[in-house]
DNA sequence: TGTACATCAGTGAACGCGCGTTCACTGATGTAC
DNA sequence: TGTACATCAGTGAACGCGCGTTCACTGATGTAC
C-alpha cells in the first residue's frame, strides 16, 4: 500500500473513524464533518473518497461484512464436524457483535446492503436460497417442518442474531451484562438449541 | 376523552404520526417539525405536550410496552397450559413486530427506557433478576447450565427477538419474505425449539 | 541530476437546508358571578 | 342568559447550529525528457 501522497491512507482512516462514532452514538452519529474531524483533515476531504454519506456506510457494509466473514473462516478452520462448525459460527456471532458493536451494526442494516453487488458468500446464499424455496412450496399457510434443517439452522441465527441485538442496543446492559458474560450467554444457547438432537442436524442438503 | 380545546387530541395524534414517520423511515426520521407538519399543526405545538424530542420518544416507548404487553395477555387468556402461553408470546413477539414495526423499533431501544420509571411487567421483572443472579452466582467463567429454564426461556426470546429483528431490518425482505411469512417461520421456529422438550421447560422456578 | 509539467489529495470558505427550541402572540374554551 | 375574566392550546416568526455538499484553490507527489 506504501505511504500514499498527503495522508497515508486516508480512505481507511475515515472508515476507522465512521466505525468509531457508530460505537460510541449510533449509525446516525456518522456525519462527513464529524468524521474528516476526527481524522484530522478538513471538511470536504473525505468526497476525494467517497461520493457521498451513503457511499461511506456502503463501504463500511461491505469492510464489516467480509471481517464478519473472515473471523468465521478461522473459528471452523479445525472444527472436527460440521455441527461443530456450526456451532462456532453462532457463538463466534455474538463474539463479534459483543467486541464490535459497531461492525454489527452496519452489517443488520438492510438498507446499505446493495443486493446487486454485495454478493453474500457462498455458504449464506445456499442456506437464503433454501429458505426462499421452502417458503414458496406448497400450500403458504401449512405449518413448516420443525425438523427441516433449514429451519434449525435458522433457528439458531435467529437465536444468536436476537442476542447480539439485545447486547448491542443496551438492554443487557440494564442488568449489567457485559461483553465477557455476554458471550457466555451464548455458548449456553448453543447447547440448549443443540444437546437434544442428532449429529448432523445442521447440515445443509445437497 | 371528549374532544379537548382546539385539536381534540394533539397529543395522541403526535404520538400517531411519530409511528408513521417510524415505520416508514426509521426513528431518525422524528423530527418536531415533521411531526407537527404531519398532525397539521405548527412546528411549536408539539412543545406544549412533550417537554422536548427524546420526551415524545420516550413516551412512544411507554406506549409501545404497554400495547406489546396488552397483546400477550390476550393471546395467553385461553392457553392451556404455561408452556403453551409461552409459546404463544413468542409468536405473537414476531407478530407484532411485523404488524408495528414502528412499535417494536421504539421497543429495542435501551436509551429509550428509564430503567426508573419504566416498570417492566411482573413476570418480565422474574426473569430478568432471575437471568442477573443466575450470570453473577459461582465461577463467572463456566459454562451455564443449558438445561437450566431461565436459558431456555432466554434462547426463545432471543430467537424470537432476532426473527423480528431480520425482518423489521429489512434482510428478510430482501428475499421477499412478507409479514404472513415470517409469521409462518415463527411458528416453525417455536416448535424446532419446544418439540424434543418436556411439557414443563417454560414454566418459571417459583 | 535537473527542470517543466501533470496529476491529484487535501484546504477552507461558502451555500442552502432542516433541525430543536423559544417566545410573544392570538384566539378558543372554561368559569365566576 | 350575559358579561368579564382566567386559562391554556396552538401560531408563526425567529434564533443559532450542524449538516451534506460544492468548488476554486494550494501544494505535495509523480513523471517525461
Amino acid at each position: 500500500m506504501a505511504q500514499a501522497y498527503h495522508h497515508g491512507d486516508l480512505k481507511q482512516a475515515l472508515l476507522d473513524a465512521a466505525l468509531a462514532l457508530i460505537s460510541e452514538h449510533g449509525i446516525s452519529a456518522v456525519t462527513m464533518s464529524k468524521v474528516a474531524t476526527r481524522t484530522g483533515v478538513s471538511s470536504g476531504a473525505p468526497y476525494r473518497h467517497f461520493k457521498d454519506r451513503m457511499a461511506l456506510l456502503r463501504a463500511l457494509s461491505v469492510h464489516a461484512q467480509s471481517t464478519f466473514e473472515a473471523r468465521f473462516a478461522v473459528v471452523t478452520a479445525d472444527a472436527p464436524n460440521p455441527k461443530e462448525a456450526f456451532r462456532r459460527i453462532g457463538v463466534e456471532y455474538v463474539r463479534f457483535a459483543v467486541a464490535q458493536p459497531a461492525m454489527f451494526a452496519v452489517l443488520s442494516r438492510g438498507d446499505l446492503i446493495d443486493r446487486d453487488t454485495d454478493v453474500p458468500n457462498s455458504e449464506d446464499a445456499a442456506f437464503l436460497i433454501g429458505l426462499e424455496k421452502l417458503l414458496a412450496d406448497g400450500d403458504p399457510d401449512a405449518p413448516l417442518d420443525a425438523n427441516n434443517p433449514l429451519i434449525q439452522q435458522l433457528a439458531a441465527r435467529c437465536m444468536m442474531h436476537g442476542l447480539a441485538h439485545f447486547f448491542v442496543d443496551g438492554l443487557l446492559g440494564l442488568i449489567g451484562v457485559g461483553p465477557d458474560q455476554a458471550v457466555r450467554v451464548a455458548e449456553a444457547l448453543a447447547a440448549a438449541l443443540n444437546s437434544p438432537n442428532s449429529h448432523d442436524r445442521f447440515v445443509l442438503p445437497k
